[in-house]
DNA sequence: TGGCACCGAGGAATCGGTTCACGCAACGGC
DNA sequence: GCCGTTGCGTGAACCGATTCCTCGGTGCCA
């Protein structure tokens, strides 16, 4: 059925070693040999079994991308960043999900499926917490993250902090202090960037001798819906915030929303301001802290290609910077005049 | 380093064929023996190597999923499904994207690669006339598509042209004449939906004998831009428009965009109506024929299994049915009293 | 001219499972 | 008591590359 190497070897008169080393560029083979191997090759239409390369050469040629989540825009769009790089190198990815779907039971089957499976992994803003992800840790391959950090494995993030403080100083230039906050939820698994953005949050009021008032805290739960309620919540005070700094971009969308329903006009009765730079940011007019989702896939991707070349070596975590986008969501306090050349920065 | 399956079956005391056939369930083996198998398996922390057991049986165990876009909605949501039930299928899902990053020479690059690598294809709306479909095709193997139909190979889709008449049917019950259409492009390389949204469009505008007015079509190129500018276009008519079908949810809100930014209101001054069932057309209030897409790509997925099992005997192309969902975007044409009832069938 | 390094190439042992073709018992029916 | 099954297992031949070791030949230097 299939050519094998060995068809190709008699086809041009050698033997499969040189066959090998001919088609893999490897030394060693006269030039010549080598373009009538590549010439016989590709005539008799002969593809390398990977199965076999890879039982022979102990490499799998493939990558593991772990994530909690496909559909979601931050995750789908990382992995549209590592597919590229990875399809570039010639690498298989392999797509893993660490989701719902696997079951009390069924859990924690994802670290040793991968084990002799794949030459390294990345994985992308699993919640610190989640038992999995030591399993994967422990597998000890070469692996890099995205979204996440932990002890002794190269990552790839934003600063948080510095993406919530930006955020934050933002509001606070235009005036804002009465300055609420809609996060993700005190119960549920929550993401690394979760802790910094608030502890962002927490830093740029002190620094501006804003008292932070806990009854302007909410919880959205890293959803449209949660951020909707978040906000409708935040309203129904007995003193509504003036400015509200949403933890993402999902639940600022919410919060809109809400501020829709109540017939509140963003950007000018109440200031909206979110991070992630979600596609919809834009339309929907929502200032945010913009950070390059594609390109951190692709950073990590190539950063564990590097990893895997130079052996463990250069294991260095990566933070890549974050932009405010200024729309229409946020806009100076009634009666402040704004200092707009503090953003700038 | 490793466990290999003769450690095993050493310290057991069987052969490796007995080991083998006990770990995978084969009849054949003793109840005591496989659970002493079993056990000392789990004792030795013995993981199967996967490329010898690929290369041994010949089957890789591993399905392609081949998409032009991975961050897109559309896309990314069918891929969750996939995923779904290859995980828990235990298939590896090796993801490819047929994208811009293959250029002009390395098109066509994907198919050789996937040649002895993967059992099966899943292939997620490609355009028909992408030239590397032909080439997919041509590999002849298990293959399923979603959201794209070719001949000979079994497919998962929605009926287009019903969803585009369900739309385009409730327009015209709300008592709409003047209706608009947002479609792709007369130039892109179009989507098999493409063709049939605007069938099924016709369709129904003929059957309520209502004149297709060739100045009220526009092209939004299946982005929300695209579909901002085409509303734009239309408004700036002669005669705009009461109502307007976009082919896609995409455009459909770059069609609400335009509405406001126009000060219009959806669904009183302007009707719209799109197809797709975004997440976000909840969100924007959006009228639109909602398609189960997570499905979409479970049936594939399924559909994929079950003939790598059955061989190819059984290729059936399935079709899923479409719901239209009516919100706040479409309403009654001025003065007219709505026939509601004739939506419900 | 002898010795050495180097280049191009071949032989053959792996890599770690799968599976085919049997072997050996025990068992049941006639 | 004999023979045909049936159930468990074993041995060993693959699967198709990679790669280590070896080897002949050539050019270069002493």
């Amino acid at each position: 059925m299939g050519i094998t190497i060995r068809d190709v070897a008699e086809a041009s008169g050698v033997s499969t070693a040189t066959v090998s080393r001919a088609l893999r560029g490897l030394p060693n083979v006269d030039d010549r040999t080598r373009a009538r191997v590549q010439r016989i090759a590709a005539e008799l239409d002969y593809v390398i079994s990977p199965s076999a390369s890879r039982l022979a050469s102990g490499r799998t040629g493939s990558i593991a991308v772990v994530t909690p989540y496909i559909a979601r825009w931050f995750f789908s769009t990382v992995l549209s960043g590592v597919e590229g790089v990875l399809h570039t190198a010639d690498m298989d990815l392999l797509l893993t999900c660490i989701g719902d779907h696997s079951d009390s039971r069924q859990r924690s089957l994802v670290a040793p499926r991968l084990r002799r499976r794949v030459d390294g992994m990345l994985i992308i803003a699993v919640p610190p917490a989640d038992p999995q992800l030591q399993d994967l840790v422990a597998l000890d391959m070469p692996t890099s993250m995205i979204g996440l950090t932990t002890a002794g494995v190269p990552s790839v993030t934003i600063d948080d902090v510095a993406a919530a403080r930006l955020a934050t100083q933002h509001l606070i230039n235009l005036g804002h202090t009465r300055i609420g906050t809609i996060s993700g939820s005190p119960s549920q698994t929550p993401f690394t960037a979760e802790f910094d953005r608030e502890a962002g949050f927490a830093q740029a009021m002190s620094e501006a001798n804003i008292q932070v008032d806990p009854m302007l805290e909410a919880y959205g739960h890293f959803s449209i819906e949660g951020g909707e309620a978040a906000m409708t919540a935040l309203l129904t005070q007995a003193q509504p915030p003036t400015a509200v700094f949403a933890l993402s971009d999902e639940m600022a969308f919410g919060a809109l929303r809400a501020l829709r329903a109540h017939d509140l006009q963003p950007g000018k009765d109440v200031s909206v301001v979110g991070v992630d730079g979600h596609d919809m940011a834009e339309y929907l007019g929502l200032t945010t802290v913009v950070q390059p989702v594609v390109e951190l896939g692709r950073i990590a991707a190539e950063s564990l290609l590097a990893q895997m070349r130079e052996g463990a070596a250069q294991s260095e975590s990566t933070q890549v910077a974050t932009q405010l986008v200024v729309r229409g969501s946020t806009g100076p306090v009634a009666g402040h005049r704004s200092v707009p050349s503090k953003d700038a920065r």
